[in-house]
DNA sequence: ATGAAAGCGCTAACAA
DNA sequence: TTGTTAGCGCTTTCAT
């Protein structure tokens, strides 16, 4: 007779709850909620006695039903974009990290350019989550009132929302663009180029409107400033110097600006794989953000680091996770700002610190 | 008088629950709760009148609350590694995104591989999650056990432990192997190097394997194939090929079998900006994943793709979130087959299907 | 179709 | 220090 081999199929168990255990223990539930809760009047005695009855019974604290109770879950809600910026990708990595450290936990969100963000935000809610971080997506003026009705703290991370009285904190663009202006003037640039993201990224546009400005205090005409545009990825970044090299007559100019290190990549592709360009020989390229890939032989480029540690820091600050009573803060701006890290897409060495500060 | 500018707080109002929204609407508390929930026997007049209400009153049902009765949460524990590897940004990405559209969410834990995964895994325990997603970790068996004596399922992806309960879902990594052994081969290939990830990886043992196999059917002998191992990240192909290359005497391999896309590109990087070498000229170039990178003008990798939307469809089956009372199937396997990707690594054109498929 | 009431597993007064 | 008790906001029988 053929005998079918089954798969094993587990059998869930009834649950182990606080009863359970005080019950093993022969103490009172409470008891037991002591004992698992920092600081809180308990003896050594007991408390070992109780982990030990929890330990046989493989008993863990539903942390479900203390939030429930205490109003704090311990999560916070990340809201991402596509993830194909690998900066973002060290940010959620970075926020994760920090946050299990402190015994939290991230609840992960995504929201395209093309979601609706409220019905997201909507979802968030739900969650009782203890704070909300968004980043790559934008977000009502009423959503972020929901949330701040209900006490949950939410910061914009490298993001703002003009005239909103949600916080944010973020990379000191505009800074960061006048060094590079000034590190591309010193190496003798005398025409520029730009591939800008998408129009309303608040990043893009404070990049480029400190590095404008630092080229027209130095006489270069904003309107001399070729410009090509296209979403802040590596193929927009393929897309955006097509546009600048395709049929081109005119001289190449000196040197080119990218708002992130991610288009730069894209454009130096295309440059010295298409077009058998020499950066910097043929053209300067500076961008933005130290992505670990900038670093890479193909790239060397010469770039605005994110403070990404200390943004986060920063961060968990505004978000008063340790103390929720404390209210929240309104339309905080924390603009932080990033180191020059010199490579190899600009010739001849960085300006010395003391230079740079005074800009 | 001077009077300071002090920020603007938020007041935390008290919480609207479903007997704020009764009372408004005028029904009892159980009703709204049946209004909130899908297929519950509800008149459609009185859900529009709940509906109403509690839009007026911006009321979000509280989950963690109803998880507590429900013993559901909708969360889905990923437990994650570095993220240094592109495809599994992408993979957490795309489960997100599933997850996110049939209504339920990740909740992020990251664990190095010198964390103590057990005690990640004690942590996701209390979340109750309804389900647990392991990638680029190891679990002891005494974790897998507790979570299925919990009645979580959990899934390792692309990852198993040989002699372990839990499921896995994994590329056909082996297939994939022989499929590139055999391209170089008809290349006219003729010696052969390997970068390999850390030994204890399953993925690079299986695709080395698989490899090795074929080349061994072919009358390469494996003692004859070259092999340098590294962390399976970029920086690891760089250093792996400079082990291959650095004072070399003897004539270079005809191919090269990186295990992944990323320690390819690492390896051709330095191969063509520090050697000089060009792919496939020099060198023919295999390996797998097929990583959004791959594609990009410097690398144009032929490569076995991770089949990452059937593999997700596949991880979501096994965890049966629809119907959690079917129990836990135990020590189930899915090998699913990824497709060959050419592009410029290997000189030529591809092996037609049915020549792969008799492999 | 609707309402009343009993939990889900925990925390936090309060009492002892 | 420990135990008792009353919720947290919801779902789910069970009546009506």
């Amino acid at each position: 007779m053929d005998q079918v081999t089954r798969p094993k199929h587990a059998v869930p168990q009834p649950r182990v709850t606080s009863f359970d255990v005080a019950a093993l223990a022969g103490v009172s539930q409470s008891s037991v909620s002591r004992a698992f809760s920092k600081r809180s009047n308990i003896s050594e005695d007991t408390r070992q006695k109780i982990f030990e009855a929890a330990r046989k019974l493989n008993y863990v604290p539903n942390s479900i039903a203390s939030s429930l109770t205490t109003r704090r879950s311990n999560i916070i809600a990340l809201i991402i974009g596509d993830l194909k910026n690998p900066f973002y990708v060290r940010m959620l990595h970075a926020f994760s990290e920090r946050l299990q450290a402190e015994g939290r936990q991230i609840l992960a969100f995504t929201a395209g350019p093309d979601d609706d963000t409220d019905a997201v935000m909507m979802r968030v809610l739900q969650y009782q989550v203890d704070g909300i971080i968004v980043t790559q997506a934008r977000l009502s003026m009423r959503m972020t009132g929901l949330s701040h009705e209900r006490g949950i703290p939410i910061i914009f991370f490298n993001r703002y929302v003009p005239g909103s009285d949600a916080s944010c904190v973020r990379c000191d663009n505009a800074a960061g663009g006048r060094v590079l202006a000034e590190c591309l003037l010193r190496a003798g640039a005398k025409s520029f180029a730009m591939i800008a993201g998408e129009a309303r990224a608040t990043t893009s546009h404070d990049r480029i409107s400190g590095f404008v400005e630092r080229l027209r205090e130095s006489g270069v005409r904003p309107q001399d400033i070729e410009t090509a545009e296209g979403f802040s990825t590596y193929d927009g970044g393929v897309i955006a110097i097509q546009k600048l090299l395709k049929d081109r007559k005119a001289p190449l100019p000196d040197a080119l600006f990218c708002i992130n290190d991610i288009m730069a990549m894209g454009a130096m592709d295309v440059m010295t794989h298409s077009y058998g360009l020499s950066v910097p020989t043929d053209i300067m390229v500076a961008s933005f953000d130290n992505i670990p890939e900038s670093g890479r032989l193909p790239y060397q480029l010469t770039t605005i680091e994110q403070p990404l540690d200390a943004m986060i820091t920063e961060t968990l600050k505004l978000l008063h996770l340790d103390d929720p009573g404390s209210g929240i803060e309104l339309g905080l701006d924390r603009p932080i700002p990033g180191p020059l890290i010199w490579r190899a897409t600009i010739p001849g060495s960085a300006p010395d610190a003391a230079t740079l500060a005074t800009l």
